[in-house]
DNA sequence: GGAATAGTGTCTGTTAGACAGTATTCG
DNA sequence: CGAATACTGTCTAACAGACACTATTCC
């Protein structure tokens, strides 16, 4: 809400003060993996853990505004590139003593980003690094409440890809049906029969459309491939869904 | 995130602090019509408006246990019945002026009750209203962006009825397949075939399951109905899309 | 009996899944 | 050539949607 009960010229400093953050979980496909965005950390608490890219918002900022800022300062993206990637409130964790330090509530975000440039330019960029997926542990687990956090983010985006044209999000402009079949593969880690993959994408009015011009070789072998683009719908109806059928409860 | 690039030993009251809030959507099946529960704003801004209950974190609860306090404080409804019930973290509205008295951000929650106790108890609860769902703007528009949120509830709750057996949130402990039906065409206002929802909701294992003893009659016309309770599971596989086809995007 | 609701059975068009087979490219 | 990928076609079992029909109750 917004305080009904609040008293009429109420103090905005008679409470503890809230921190308000934003924490993202960045995926993107490199090498048929799926990997995610992480940071490492200088200080206390949690110094040398890695963590979840995020930040403050500045008194202006709404969650959205902040997340896209600190994607862009984290990755080393150019803004208008930052302004045209997938970015999806995931939900907010407001456990008390998630931050020992004060109170911290956080607004996580799930973005995908489609290629994977290594993260560069000054300042956070330099701390941030893409790591395969279901990996962390090699890194011991991550600072905070992230582990879950991204665990959430995982299993949002999963489920997203079923009823949603997301995945062309991790394509490029331009890619095969075979790439986006890769999507769904590496996100929900099955394999998927390519004929029927092909003929319910091209059966979805909207989902890609036909791309004019020459075929692209993958990978060096094999038949080159048509090229397609993102269609204009959003929503996939019906929806394709996970072999093993296991949808978010 | 939690400050990655917060100096070190950082002033908790260094920003403008902000205000963090709860604001609920609630909403019952009276009459076979859809209800959501609304307060009448007794103090400026927005005075004699109607809004979206709900209420400030309290130093050390999450935005949860604050959801589930506020609703027991509105309802007049007992702690534990509130416990049992449905409450889904919708999102997280952040806009800088959505509130023009200081910084709130607000977490929105989706409840489902599935009876419709007109309010009582004292303070809050006394100004509480169930009203007609879709009739707002009878009241004229709701305080703050509550319009909104209330829109991006309703329609989170009709997705959610695709994919999860949240259905049964709305109905009392047991309850006929007639109502059942009653709830997916009340919140999506379609109407259902009879004969395919029953096979539908009796072939998906976990949904429903049969309760011992007498039929009881609906409305006082027909043939008495068999009793159900709900099943183990909670999501729905296949989904049960709605009619038309519309998704969340 | 008429009206209303519960419940059963049946038909049909669509679709998902499995899989055989052809086309094109690289080494 | 073999291996790998793209693409086409076909078969089958399952399912959604439509709808006819019976059963039980209140008026």
């Amino acid at each position: 809400m917004t305080p009904p009960q609040a008293p009429e010229g109420y103090d905005p400093y008679a409470f503890e003060p809230f921190a308000v953050t934003v924490d993202l979980a960045v995926f993107t496909l490199r090498e048929e993996r799926l990997h995610v965005l992480l940071v490492e950390r200088g200080q206390e608490p949690y110094a040398g853990a890695w963590a979840l890219p995020g930040g403050f918002l500045l008194p202006r900022e709404s969650a959205e505004v902040a997340a896209r800022r600190e994607l862009a300062e984290e990755t080393g993206l150019s803004g208008d590139t930052v302004a045209g990637l997938h970015l999806e409130q995931l939900r907010t964790y407001s456990e008390p003593d998630r931050d020992p330090r004060m109170r911290v509530v956080s607004v996580a975000f799930a973005a995908l980003v489609p290629d994977a440039p290594e993260p560069r330019g000054g300042g956070d960029a330099a701390r941030a690094r893409w790591r395969p997926y279901g990996t962390q542990g090699a890194y011991g687990p991550l600072a905070f409440d992230h582990d879950r956090i991204l665990a959430d983010a995982h299993e949002r985006v999963g489920a997203r890809l079923e009823y949603t044209c997301l995945a062309t999000a991790f394509c490029p402009p331009e890619f095969t049906i075979g790439e986006l079949r890769q999507v769904y593969e590496t996100v929900w880690g099955v394999e998927l029969d390519r004929p029927n993959f092909r003929r319910k994408v091209l059966a979805t009015p909207g989902f890609v459309q036909a791309v004019e011009g020459p075929p692209r070789l993958t990978g060096g072998r094999g038949k080159p491939a048509a090229l397609y683009r993102a269609g204009e719908a959003t929503a996939l109806h019906p929806p394709l869904l996970r072999p093993e059928g296991r949808s978010t409860p």
